[in-house]
Order: structure tokens, then sequence, then C-alpha cells
DNA sequence: GATTGTGAATGACTTCACAGCT
DNA sequence: AGCTGTGAAGTCATTCACAATC
């Protein structure tokens, strides 16, 4: 029955919920797909689309009552339970992102950092995520019910960390280290890859710069 | 004449170029499309169109030379030339986003990181970065030629540091901080979302955890 | 009257199959 | 023989147009 939803899609729910926040903030009741459309560079039929997925969200004639959609994406991402988060690798990224405020919204809690250094282990991040020796990451991930990782080692362990998570049972990974890093197919890896993303812009640049049209 | 290419060519040809210097490093004088393939989970044939947008740049019957096909991309990427970037923001993120290592690779360079905090300008990063005010932005993008720049600040102030950012006539932007920012048709905006990456992991576990199936 | 939900049309990207070099 | 470059076919995603509903 589920028809195969694309990433595009989710990353999507994602912005309307966001939206959806701000919006019952507001005080705001019902939206319309029009309206919601404006807010990014989105087309209003796209915005249906993706909530019809998910069943028939939204009231004819009137559009989609803020707070309901809201309750519905959360439960529709997931994010209507407490996800534990754990971060690999207690360096300036893993600290950094141990720390990062969006990773608190919406249910997300970090849980633990692992690392392999002896003077690490056993402190803590400024905000106070204790730091733990990776030897423990099975037992803690037990006990802490810890179901995604983040990946913030250097490149030339992370192919070694992610086996780690994998055989501690962890089924959704976002990898922040550089490259291609295999998984099982039943585990969900995610890149954000910096390098890509600032060649990227360096592309665009070199465009603008020789001939280009548009 | 440059017919329009996507974005997920661009980054594919990061990945090429990433793959290519691992090859290189190891002796490797020569590549087909089909071993390229293999490396990540793509197929011959889109290699081979990725990289025929961009003239003739492999030889039939033998694949892709190494350093020549390296080369080709680096120029293609714009990465013959050293990229200055500047950091918005010396929080957590922004210094530890300033020492990152994959930041520094291939001809980019970390030149100055701003925040508006009295204790935080004048001080540096770990590695040396030097935080300048961000009222001197524009005087020193002009003086050290940035030519990007990442936000790596609060939501609450990010579309201030944008306009900024714009204003001192830097065309290319990495955005670290949720949601939409607006800037004109001539910068390009990159988003990296942290949120939205975690909500999309956080949509696989709960569609795993009820019914499905494949 | 307004706005959703959705089949049909369009467009974009990927894959295939093979002609064309070396 | 081997592998690239590329038009054609196929697949997936977005946009349109309108019937169904409130």
């Amino acid at each position: 029955m589920s028809s195969q939803i694309s990433e595009a899609t989710t990353n999507r729910l994602s912005v309307y919920l966001r939206c959806l926040n701000e919006l019952d903030a507001a005080g705001v009741r019902a939206v319309s797909s029009k309206t919601l459309a404006e807010q990014f560079d989105l087309n209003a039929p796209q915005i249906r689309k993706d909530l019809a997925h998910f069943g028939e969200l939204g009231v004819r004639g009137v559009g989609y009552y803020v707070k309901d959609l809201k309750r519905q994406l959360r439960h529709i991402l997931g994010l209507d339970r407490h996800l534990k988060v754990a971060i690999m690798g207690a360096g300036n990224l893993g600290l950094a992102l141990a720390d990062y405020p969006g990773f608190r919204q919406e249910g997300f809690g970090i849980a633990a950092l692992f690392d392999n250094l002896r003077d690490k282990v056993g402190q803590q991040s400024r905000a106070g995520v204790p730091i733990y020796d990776i030897k423990e990451l099975r037992k803690i991930a037990r006990r802490d019910q810890i179901v995604i990782a983040v990946i913030a080692v250097p490149l030339s362990s992370a192919q070694a960390v992610v086996d780690k998570v994998v055989a501690a049972g962890i089924k959704a990974i976002l990898n922040f280290s550089p490259g291609a890093l295999r998984a099982p197919d039943d585990v969900k890896l995610k890149n954000v890859d910096l390098t890509v993303s600032l060649e990227s812009l360096s592309f665009y640049l070199a465009r603008e710069a020789s001939g280009d049209d548009t």
C-alpha cells in the first residue's frame, strides 16, 4: 500500500513542518497550499501531492488546519517519540554538533558522544553531553535506546566506526565524513558532504566568470 | 552553448574528482567509466554523460587518463584557483567549520571568521583563522578576495547576515542555518539543513517500524 | 466561492543500446 | 577487442487542469 515516498518529498515534509510551527506560534488557524507555497519557491499542487500520500489531510474549500497538520506531520516523520542520537567523534565538529540547537528541536535528543582518546572519555560537551569510550557503544546504545548515529570522525576511521555503529544495531546514520561509506541495505545512510557542497558553489562561480547566459 | 548542468551532475563531478585523487595517489594511470561506477553505486553511462558535457575527456578503447581527467575536473569545478572562504559566526559550529580539514582541501582557504561579540573579535580559531568584527566584512572581503561565505549564525540573525554578505559582493553562500533565506538571483545559495537531514532519517525509521515491504 | 485531491501532460533525469574511435 | 560518446527509450518527479467537496 505505502507507495514509495521519494527523499525529495520527505525533505519537503520537514520544511512544511517547520513552517507550520511558525504559523502555529503566530496563532494562525488554517493555511492553504497556495499560501504555504509562497513561503518557499514551490508550487501549490506539489505541496498537495506530497501531503496526499498520507491521506486526506486537508479540508476542501478551507485549506489545512495548522495544529492538525502539524500533528500529522510529526507523526508521519516519526517525531512523536523521543529519538536518541549519538555522535561518533568528539573532535571540533562532533562537539559542535552535540551542542547544536537545531538538533535538539522536534524531539531529538543528543544522548552521547563517543571517542577513543583517553583524555576525552569521561569529559562532556559544554552543554553537558557525556563522552564515552567507543568500546562502550553497544552497551550505551542499548541502555539509552540510541537509534541514530552521526559520524563526525576523520575519514581514515570513518568506515570502521560505521561498522561498529551497524554492529550495535543502529539503523540510521548521518555521515559528515567525505567519501562513500558502506552499510547494509537495511541501514539508512545519509551523507552531508561539505566538500561537495563547497565545490558545487565553486562550479557556479566558475560558470559565472566565464561565458554564460540567462 | 553551455547546456544547463544540473546540481546532481555537479555533485557527482566532485565525487569523481575525489576518487581520481585517490587513484592518482595509488599510481593508477587510466580508469574506465565501468571501474569508476563500481566505486559508488552509479552506472557507467551516467558517468560518461556527466563528463561528456564538457567535451571529449576520455579516450575510446582506453578509458580516462587519471591525471588528465583530474586536471580537467579541477578546472571545470573552478578549483584551479585559490578560493577564499569566510565563515559568518564564530560560535561552536563556525569555529569547528573553520578548522575542518575537508574545507582546506582542493584549493579552498578559510580566510576569516566574523562575529559581532566583542570577546571574540581579535581572537582566532585553534588553527589560527582570525575573527573579525562583522562590520569589517566589506573591507576584509575585498582585501582578502573572499568569494564564498558560510552562514553559521543562529537563525534569528541569519537573514541579516546574508544581506550583509550580499552587500559585500559575495556571490556564493553555504547556509547551515535552518529555514529559507532570501538572496538575489545572481547569488548562489546552497542550504545544508541538519534538521531536515535528521528528520529524513526519522521518517525512514518510522516506516521500518510500521508496515513496509521490499 | 474557495480549496483540496488526482488523473493526465509535461519535463527532467537516468539507463540502454549501439555507432564510432583507437 | 575495448571503451567512449550519444541519440532513443524508459523512469521518475513536477506541473497542470479540473472534478469533488466543504
